[in-house]
DNA sequence: CAGTGGTCTAGACCACAAT
DNA sequence: TTGTGGTCTAGACCACTGT
């Protein structure tokens, strides 16, 4: 943990607890990297993050405040799924049913999402994930096997997010997705145990690595009572 | 436009116009920094931009690379919609029908959204946002009449988002959003014009001024075949 | 004018990965 | 060891706001 993650913390938690009133701004930059004895363009950086999170906005001129509405959020549900539905949920109990695992070419659509060629092999494994013993997402996913050897039903049972960061050595970079509403095909009234007249939220999504290689193409549809996705919006 | 604005512009150009490889890092920053004349710190920071953009990842030790699957992308439909619909969709033809223009005390629940208490009144409008002739999606939205005033059906069938910024001189900094599928409401499939087993795509919005006080709480629900919201998830 | 945040610099040192 | 990006500094100057 470097030091301007830790400065941020500390204001974070400090805004959390009502330490600064949020009809006042903050003290100013210069005042606050004086107490936590850094540089003004540390001390920013520290304000930056939390800027971005909205939980603060500066007004030039005039200081640094505190978006009231940041306080009364529920948990971010999601924000963070590229670590993972294990990681996401974690202390939940968290089990997954393989409905489908196969070995196959991809489609054009596939394989163009993943940046490969239709003649490189993927996976493509449906499972249905089950939080505290209640369906939770179906999520159907392509993977190269070039890129991510040695996928077996064991993994897929626990954590395909573990075993690409801790046995394949791999980092996760980040994601594209699109986020659209859905009725439910037959696969999610059947494991989601949906109504046929339930709608489904689905999130599409190409997961890449720090390499630059797409190494998934996912599409996660989820409950429609059971899931939002929460998202921050900053103008710059 | 400052400096790292304008590195960043450019260098995002370069990468859609295919002037660096994609299998290649680009230039070190060093290098770029010379280049463009700025410092490294400046040549960083531009390049932050597009990191964030989802177009370039970095890793330490080896370089800079253009991500592969941020080309084949569509139009980013949402990420932006602070700007409000008219912005959003500018070329094509928004009109709006006001459903519903009151002026009424809000509820624990809208009036904990917007921060107020429940004897400022709020405005509640229900609009009906067309583009192109066909119906595109339904706005709830409540705003406190004393952060906005002077709201009227003019402004309403023309671009709340142009009143606020323009006419009462505010800048909109930002919003918390939540999205959701759900059913259609008797509202939805009127004016919509869905069926009764189209779901809906709903986004839970508190947007907030640059002073950090929220001066809108909104539900906007699309039609499931005409919408979906893209982001960009970049890990840290 | 004074006080705030925004940008930019030149350079230092650190962390990581390939050679 | 070299070369990359990551962090941090101390200070300069600019832009905006209210007095």
């Amino acid at each position: 943990m470097v030091k301007y993650q830790k400065i941020s913390n500390e204001i974070r938690k400090r805004i959390a607890d009502g330490y600064y009133s949020s009809d006042q701004p903050i003290p100013d930059e210069i005042t606050l990297a004086k107490e936590f004895g850094c540089s003004r363009m540390t001390m920013k950086r520290a304000l930056d993050i939390l800027v971005s999170e909205g939980v603060l906005f500066r007004k030039r001129g005039h200081g640094t405040f505190i978006i009231k509405s940041c306080m009364q959020n529920t948990i971010n549900v999601v924000d963070r799924e590229t670590l993972g539905l294990s990681n996401l949920l974690k202390g939940k109990d968290v089990t997954s049913k393989v409905i489908k695992f196969e070995v196959k070419f991809p489609s054009e659509e596939v394989a163009e999402q993943l940046s490969i060629d239709r003649t490189t092999p993927v996976y493509e494994v449906i499972r249905l994930r089950i939080v505290d013993k209640e369906p939770y997402v179906i999520e159907q996913t392509y993977m190269p096997t070039t890129l991510l050897p040695g996928i077996n039903e064991t993994v897929l049972h626990s954590s395909v997010y573990k075993y690409i960061t801790e046995t394949l050595g791999l980092t996760i970079a980040g994601s594209h997705r699109k986020i659209r509403a859905s009725k439910p095909t037959q696969l999610d009234q059947e494991y989601l145990e949906c109504a046929p007249d339930d709608p489904v939220l689905e999130v599409e999504a190409v997961g890449f690595l720090n390499n630059g290689s797409p190494f998934e193409y996912s599409f996660s549809r989820h409950r429609y009572d059971k899931f939002v996705f929460t998202t921050v919006n900053i103008r710059r």
